[in-house]
RNA sequence: GGAGAAGUGGCCGAGCGGUUUAAGGCGCACGCCUGGAAAGCGUGUUUCCCCGAGAGGGGAUCAAGGGUUCGAAUCCCUUCUUCUCCGCCA
């Protein structure tokens, strides 16, 4: 969330920053959020002055105790427990104002970052980049569900009995295949000094907390509620969260970490072409990079994690193009985002592999993830950013169905020493 | 899953209703001392928040949350975590 220190000292930045998301309620709920936020303190002045009486006359209570001074002491407990009356009603006003105070700035998104154009719908996403040549046209090249099927590379069907639909069985060479392009991504990753971890499938409720799909969009992930546990939509969330709560010293960042994970989401409304084949899955792979800097460092390094996915998606020889999110588009937390969109050839459209975000310090500000310059005392806190590096459904859909030819599908020459293969036929 | 023990500052470790303002030690920072260093001595050293131009004052914080009390690190309840033993198991 935003920080009240930002929203009280640039309250006309943020709302003009604000207003590129196209949402006109927000301006209400920044003015709404300042006056909450006076109110609370007014109120909390006056408690904390009480709650010194309280504490100072205690302390009395105990010197004229051992003093042996009984009748003394009585007296002042008579008057404590009437301050405390006194004190009881604005401690529950407080506590009133501080949680609606919390509702109202969940509510508020990240401020958009300067370059991000205004706008609500896709359609103003603005092209920063093209790579790579759309298929001539006039061919009539298979989507890649008739392909998988025609070369056994993925048993959509079977998925369905054992789990449901969006839960797919790869197979063979389509098995094979995520495992190269999985190894591939962390290799990759590894050489460009992403640290390699690990992390666990099933975050709780601070961490989903913690970057900031919780509270509200809850319904995206799978809850287990036996346990309180959710299964993480993307391995942003636990790797993030190795950083709640957590006080870095300056030397320390930036901080690169990447991690292969299964993601899971419940992508509730979902349906049609959008559903189809490998286009929209409840399970799929991806490897995820994520990075921790420093405030004046965060939007070169977001402009570095687009470097390394470009370099991905060019050795893989996909064609692909880069969006400047717009306003309205950008997810909940993000100040800049760009996405990456493979063309594919069997669908006659864009499909999306990577979103890259620099969060500034808005999931930073829930984690409490902190550092501290060289030689001061003060805490300040670190920017975050994260990207898809990468996602392997639709990568693999844009591989089968751009190096597809009469008789089986060729294997980008970067991928052949991973998969073992340079051709699945037949 | 069952039984028991335990969670205190950056770390070790005392405290188990009121001079605790969390002892003592280690580490760290600064100062004195020194040709320089070590040792020694002195000062400081959790984090968050509120008031204040500042100096400074105040509140919270002893795993987390609730409760008892004028007063809780200390007593009670719930949860979490760690350790030991038993059971089960890749």
């Amino acid at each position: 969330m935003l920080t009240l220190q930002y929203l009280r000292d640039n309250k006309d930045e943020a709302l003009k920053r604000l207003a590129k998301r196209g949402n006109p309620e927000l301006e209400e709920l920044v003015s709404k959020a300042l006056s909450l936020d006076a109110e609370s303190r007014k109120i909390r002045a006056e408690a904390e002055a009480l709650q010194a009486e309280v504490n100072k006359a205690s302390k009395d209570i105990g010197a004229r105790m051992r003093e042996g001074d009984q009748a003394g002491a009585e007296a002042l407990k008579q008057r404590v427990s009437e301050i405390k009356n006194e004190a009881q009603e604005q401690k529950a006003e407080l506590m009133r104002k501080d949680s609606d105070l919390a509702t109202v700035l969940y509510q508020i998104p990240n401020v958009p970052g300067p370059d991000v154009p205004a706008g609500r719908t896709p359609e103003e996403n603005e092209e920063v980049f093209r790579s790579g040549n759309l298929p001539e046209p006039g061919r009539t090249p298979l989507p890649h569900w008739e392909l998988a099927s025609k070369y056994a590379l993925i048993d959509f069907e079977t998925g369905v009995k054992i789990t449901g639909a969006g839960f797919p069985l790869y197979t063979g060479k389509g098995a094979k295949l995520q495992r190269a392009l999985i190894n591939f991504f962390l290799d990759r990753a590894d050489i460009a000094g992403y640290h390699e971890v690990i992390p666990p499938l099933v975050v709780n409720e601070d961490s989903g907390i913690g970057t900031g799909q919780l509270p509200d969009k809850e319904g995206q992930m799978y809850y287990m509620g036996e346990d309180e546990l959710y299964l993480i939509p993307t391995a942003e969330v636990p790797i993030t969260n190795i950083f709640r709560d957590v006080i870095l010293n300056e030397e320390d960042l930036p901080i690169k970490k990447c991690g292969y994970t299964p993601c899971f989401r419940r992508e509730a409304g979902s349906y049609g072409k959008d559903v189809r084949g490998l286009n929209r899955l409840h399970q799929f792979d991806k490897v995820e990079i994520v990075e921790i800097t420093k405030p004046e460092e965060s939007y070169a390094v977001l402009q570095a994690m687009t470097e390394h996915v470009k370099g991905l998606l060019d050795a893989l020889e996909l064609p692909y193009r880069i969006l400047r999110l717009c306003g309205g588009d950008m997810g909940f937390a993000a100040a800049t985002t760009y996405d990456f969109e493979v063309f594919s050839a069997g669908q006659d459209r864009w499909l999306e592999v990577s979103s890259v975000s620099n969060f500034e310090d808005f999931q930073s500000n829930r984690l409490k993830c902190r550092f501290r310059r060289k030689g001061e005392k003060q805490t300040a806190l670190v920017h975050t950013l994260n990207g898809s590096a990468l996602a392997l459904p639709r990568i693999v859909a844009a591989l089968l169905e751009n190096n597809q030819d009469e008789t089986g599908i060729k294997i980008p020459p970067a991928l052949v020493p991973y998969t073992g293969f340079d051709r699945i036929e037949a």
